[in-house]
DNA sequence: CAGCATCCTGCGTGATACTG
DNA sequence: CAGTATCACGCAGGATGCTG
C-alpha cells in the first residue's frame, strides 16, 4: 500500500486532507473540473495558464495526479476507447462536495496573499 | 531566492495556499493555536497526539515549520528571553482569518474521508 | 491524443548530537 | 526548554523518448 510521505496516517482529518491533495496540481485540477468534464489535454492546457513562461507539465506528473485523484474517489475517468484516444475526467459526487472547500481556499488566498495580483483581477475571478 | 518546489509561483491563489501550508504540520499547528498561545513544547506534544505509536517529531522540522509560518505572517513568535527558555507562538490577525478555512477542511475531511474514525468522534470533535 | 518507461535531481523529512 | 548542526534518505517532480 502507498505509504504517505507528507502526512502521517493518523485519524486527523486535516492530515488526511493534506495527503489527498498533496501534489502540485491536484487542487487546481479539481477546480478546473468544477465546470464540467474535461479531456486530458484540456486539463494540461488549463494548468499551463498562469504558469511562468516556458514551463511545461511532465505528462508523467499529470498522469499520476489524475490517477491519484481517481483512486481517492474525487474524480472519475471515462475512456472512450477510440483512436485517436479520448479520455474525459470529471468530478464524482464526492469530488463535487469538495469544490466549496477549494472555493474557500481560493477565496482566502485571493484576499490575503494575492499581493502579486492586481485588485481588479481579484474582483473579476 | 527560494524556488517553490511543491507549487509554482503563479498568481493562482490556490497555488499560493498550497505553498503556504506545504509541510507536514503547518495546518495542524494553526489549528492548535486557534484556542490561544502555546509554547514550543506544547505544540510538539499536541502534534504527537494522534500520531502512530513510536513517532517522534524532529525538532528541526517543527522549528522550520514554525519559522515558515512566522515568515508567512500567520503566526507570531514571542520570546520571553528567560532561562530556562520560554517561547510562545500565537496566531496573528491574518492567521485568525485562516482558521475558518482550516475548519472547512477539517469538516470536509471528517465527513468524507474519516473511515478510520469512529462516528461518535466525528460528532464530538 | 493520452499516456507509460526510464533516468535524474532537489527538497522535505527523519535521526542523532549538541548548545545558550 | 527551545532550539541549531550535521548526516542521510526517499519521493515528488522534471526531462526525454516511445507507444497503442
Amino acid at each position: 500500500m502507498a505509504k504517505a510521505r507528507t502526512v502521517p496516517a493518523c485519524g486527523c482529518p486535516v492530515a488526511a486532507f493534506q495527503k489527498l491533495i498533496s501534489g502540485k496540481y491536484k487542487l487546481r485540477i479539481v477546480w478546473d473540473l468544477k465546470d464540467g468534464p474535461r479531456r486530458y489535454g484540456e486539463i494540461r492546457t488549463g494548468l499551463l495558464r498562469g504558469m511562468p513562461g516556458s514551463a511545461e507539465i511532465a505528462p508523467r506528473v499529470l498522469s499520476r495526479e489524475l490517477k491519484a485523484l481517481t483512486e481517492s474517489g474525487l474524480i472519475d475517468r471515462k475512456d472512450f476507447g477510440v483512436v485517436p484516444p479520448k479520455v474525459e475526467y470529471r468530478l464524482t459526487r464526492k469530488g463535487r462536495t469538495f469544490v466549496p472547500v477549494v472555493a474557500a481556499i481560493k477565496d482566502w488566498g485571493t484576499r490575503h496573499l494575492a499581493e502579486a495580483r492586481a485588485p481588479e483581477m481579484v474582483a473579476a475571478e
